[in-house]
RNA sequence: GGGGCUGUAGCUCAGUGGGAGAGCGCUUGACUCACAUUCAAGAGGUCGCAGGUUCGAAACCCGCCAGCCCCA
């Protein structure tokens, strides 16, 4: 056969031809007809390019896509990206900003156009990457999730919960970001801690009878206190509950209250209240019918009826206030304290919880249900563990804000009227039912995940009884990262349940973070992300995916490394060489040979090649897809490679018959191995099937172990072989010098069949099988499970150095034997194991008995023939 | 404060109750006609510590130590 196969792989030659080569493949089909296997891609947001986390999204899924096409299903992988509102508008924002313009320049409509454009750019741009990744998607089902689609599914999905009295408007306390303008649901918000300061405040009680210290680390909201708070328990304080306190500065006199919430230990005991800027406050505030004072805006900065410090920023208020509070002798100290602070998750500003009217959803009867479908089993986390971390955040999840003050992403399906009327509707009203007066839709969108949550049913045409949304929903298993349970695995289950009344995938497989070198998240701000383009230009997709996979266990974070990528890209080179040996070797008469009857080399490979179905297989079974790579990494590199093409080099130099066995077994099993490869790595394992074989490998049929094999006598040749090996590195024998090889043995069962193989691979210039014979003296030797090896050459043997190596030999399996002697003497062990361990362990005393023998005999030989000499 | 994860070779990490593994690194030797992105031989580990369950624990349970994450 003839090939023009390059010495080392060259994926940048290759990768673009495969992939133009596969374009429009990978269409699901309209009805199909037996089984289905569906997943739909976690969406990528059009802010900007893929990351490391993004490749790890792309590559997990396409293993398991084409692996199960391969299998037979008919397999869909719906790709799609996601608007990813407050991110996306934050990026168009600060595109204006350095035009000098903000939105309201340019006004909703044209601002949101605006934002269209750079969405095209950026999915544009993404799309491009996935399928440099070498994603096996289906694009003509591609979706987003401001499409026609998904946008019918959100509004449906909005009016059918305010129907059910699950979706309400109203005044709560929320977080706002005052950079983003915007309102933000809890999850949103991180905390971090932060070096700060806790000030201890003296507030005089309103009948001069004393004062109270309240312990604050927010001093600038004490322009909108409306009570100091103690616990009921507390004795300190018990007496002075009812009473009044005057603020200092602006003289409101507030109530002491009592409140379970009031911790004992924090600060001085007592603390004071501002329900409007806090969320404990606030519930606090509720509990005690207490007045809200407002102080601080949306902008973060002190309101107009703050006195002096109307429209100061609010951390400068601050400064000013301590300072007025200390010069009026009502600051007592300050004190070191570490607090933590909420953030906006998207530009990292401060938090300011804000009372606002804001749309909610009712968490409560959501949450139940898919409380009990995940502890049914009906969805499946893999690994389990993190069904308590999803269990945990449902159980005490509070009501989820939904409404944001943008003008990217979908619009919130409520017109208010000058009646009062609030109409929430499918179709876009004209004019007031009520009154028919004029209509004037809410400003505010919803939060991205809310159309998120819908992904799994909205994307297959839901809410339409479409061919698709009954042939491929439910999915068949989510994967994405553990940093999202809550955000949207979550919220796609409980409004999956909710609305299909079904659960939206039966696993979902959680990985970890894609992490650099040093173990350090992935990020702008330390600049340490690597490109998976990059790494793909220099090294390959396939490259990028296996390393990617490799020692990757579920659930767990990553570690990015250079050396790992480098072995990755070994690895294909040792497959691209191990192709072009196999192509070089085939002249055609690669058919049809019984391999049952094959040669010693050949039923050990196929024995192994089984072993390897089987390995690879299983472990994509249970999602294990480190191990899966693995396995055939280990196989074709060490059994295939190393062992069966170096054996088959005898068979090919054989007789025609021999040679056209061999050529059998070398094409069936690379070309089997590239099908268990594939899923892994698709490039390069096309681009070789190819040249094998017709049509392509992502549509061939998955392997099957089939016949057993016998590869025992392979074995003992590698016994042979590796300790040929270590006596010539030992004795330091040039590796190209011949040397005889000798086997004593008790009994033969045909060794001498072994001599062209152990010739072949140990270099050894004669292989003679001596039964029961008298041994050389003169001879390096071993033992083997099976004999001992013997390599008679007077010259090079150093007798001390040989007693030196039996001794310590001898004392190896004395250990051995002394500890299988007192296994199988502990009566638990022989009546309680199960008798399949008892034999293997019997079997294993025996076997080092025999070595332990043997070496003893030698010992003495060596002993005797040193005294002679 | 609540929940969770990790601790195995120099480094990064697999390990699914029954002989401690891989990649990289290290030492030694070899450009052997698929591959030096290679091949061969080797060194290197009280599996964090202490208990328990078990005939048997790196694995299961409890406690401690160290590091990390999430939630509040």
């Amino acid at each position: 056969m003839e090939n023009n196969m390059n010495t080392a792989y060259t994926p940048g030659e290759i990768e673009p031809r495969i992939r133009k080569y596969w374009q429009g493949k990978f269409t699901a089909p309209d009805a199909p007809a037996g089984e289905t296997f569906s997943i739909v891609m976690p969406p990528p947001n059009v802010t900007g390019a893929l990351h490391m986390g993004h490749a790890l999204d792309c590559t997990l899924p396409d293993v398991l896509v084409r692996w199960k096409r391969m299998e037979g299903y008919a397999s869909l992988w719906l790709p799609g990206t996601d608007h990813a509102g407050i991110a996306t508008q934050i990026k168009v924002e600060e595109k204006l900003r350095q035009e000098g313009l903000s939105r309201h320049d340019l006004g909703r409509e044209e601002f949101v156009s605006q934002v269209w454009k750079w969405k095209d750019k950026y999915h544009a741009r993404i799309v491009s990457q996935m399928e440099e990744m070498g994603v096996s998607c289906d694009w003509s089902r591609e979706r987003f999730t401001l499409d026609e689609g998904c946008s019918k599914a959100v509004r449906e999905v909005f009016v059918s919960l305010y129907e059910k009295g699950l979706i309400y408007q109203g005044e709560y306390i929320v977080n706002w970001c005052p950079r983003c303008q915007t309102a933000l649901s809890d999850i949103e918000v991180e905390h971090e801690d932060a070096e700060s300061s806790l000030w201890h405040l003296k507030y005089p009680l309103a009948d001069g009878s004393g004062h109270v210290v309240v312990a604050t680390t927010r001093p600038e909201t004490m322009l909108g206190d409306t009570a100091v708070a103690v616990n009921p328990q507390d004795q300190r304080y018990a007496g002075l509950v009812g009473k009044e306190i005057k603020l200092p500065l602006t003289g409101r006199l507030v109530p002491i209250i009592a409140d379970d919430y009031v911790d004992v230990e924090f600060g001085t005991g007592a603390v004071k209240v501002t329900p409007a800027h806090d969320p404990n406050d606030y519930e606090m505030g509720l509990r005690h019918q207490l007045p809200q004072v407002k102080v601080i805006d949306s902008e973060g900065k002190m309101t107009a009826d703050t006195g002096k410090y109307a429209c100061m920023e609010r951390y400068q208020c601050r400064e000013v206030l301590v300072a007025d509070l200390e010069a009026q002798g009502a600051l007592l100290k300050t004190e070191a304290h570490v607090s933590a602070s909420g953030h906006c998750h998207r530009c990292s500003t401060v938090v300011e919880p804000l009372v606002s009217k804001q749309w909610f959803v009712k968490m409560k009867p959501l949450a139940q249900p898919a409380i009990e479908a995940v502890s049914r089993g009906d969805v499946q986390f893999v690994p389990r563990r993190f069904e308590r971390i999803y269990f945990n955040w449902l159980e005490k999840i509070r009501d989820w804000c939904i409404s944001r003050q943008l003008w990217w992403g979908h619009r919130i399906p409520a017109w208010y009227c000058q009646c009062g009327e609030t109409i929430v509707a499918r179709e876009d009203p004209s004019c007031c039912p009520k009154c028919g007066g004029e209509l004037v839709q809410d400003p505010d969108v919803l939060d991205t995940w809310f159309s998120s949550a819908l992904w799994p049913f909205s994307t297959m045409g839901w809410p339409e009884e479409t061919s698709d949304y009954k042939h491929y929903f439910p999915t068949s298993v989510l994967i994405t990262g553990y940093d999202i349970i809550f955000f949207w695995v979550a919220r796609m289950i409980f409004t999956s349940l909710e609305f299909t009344g079904q659960a939206p995938f039966k696993d979902v497989y959680i990985h970890g973070l894609v992490r650099d070198e040093q173990g350090r998240k992935m990020s702008k701000s330390l600049n340490n992300g690597i490109d998976p383009l990059d790494i793909i230009k220099e090294y390959g997709a396939d490259t990028l995916r296996f390393s990617l996979l490799t020692g990757v266990a579920p659930g767990n974070d990553i570690r990015f490394q250079q050396d790992k990528v480098e072995s990755s890209r070994n690895f294909a080179n040792k497959i691209w060489n191990a192709a072009r040996f196999v192509l070089m070797n085939l002249d055609g008469g690669s058919q049809g040979p019984d391999l049952q009857d094959s040669d010693i080399p050949s039923r050990w490979i196929m024995e192994k090649y089984n072993a390897a179905i089987i390995g690879v297989t299983e472990n994509l079974e249970k999602y294990e897809l480190g191990e899966a790579a693995r396995t055939i990494y280990d196989f074709l590199w060490n059994e295939f490679c190393d062992w069966y093409i170096e054996a088959a080099k005898l068979g090919l130099a054989g007789n025609e018959d021999q040679r056209n066995m061999t050529q059998a077994v070398l094409k069936k099993v690379l070309t089997g191995s590239l099908q268990l490869l594939h899923p892994i790595m698709p490039f390069i394992t096309e681009e070789i099937w190819q040249q094998l074989e017709e049509g392509s490998i992502a549509f061939s049929v998955w392997p099957k172990a089939a016949g057993t094999f016998d590869g025992s006598q392979f074995e003992r040749v590698m016994e042979l072989v590796w300790a040929v090996r270590n006596i010539r590195s030992e004795l330091n024998i040039n590796p190209g010098k011949k040397i005889p090889a000798w086997l004593w043995v008790e009994d033969d069962r045909g060794y001498a069949e072994l001599a062209p193989l152990v010739c072949h691979l140990a270099r050894a210039s004669e292989f003679k099988v001596l039964v029961q014979e008298e041994k050389p003296k003169e001879a390096v030797s071993r033992t083997l499970s099976f004999g001992e090896l013997l390599i008679p050459l007077k010259d090079i043997i150093d007798m001390d150095q040989e007693i030196r190596r039996l001794e310590k030999e001898k004392a190896r399996l004395d250990g051995e034997v002394e500890r299988l002697e007192k296994k199988l003497a502990n009566a638990g062990f022989i009546n309680k194991a199960p008798q399949t361990v008892i034999d293997s362990e019997k079997v294993k005393l025996a076997e080092y008995q025999n070595q332990r023998e043997q070496v003893l005999e030698r010992l003495g030989q060596m002993k005797t023939a040193n005294q002679d000499a």
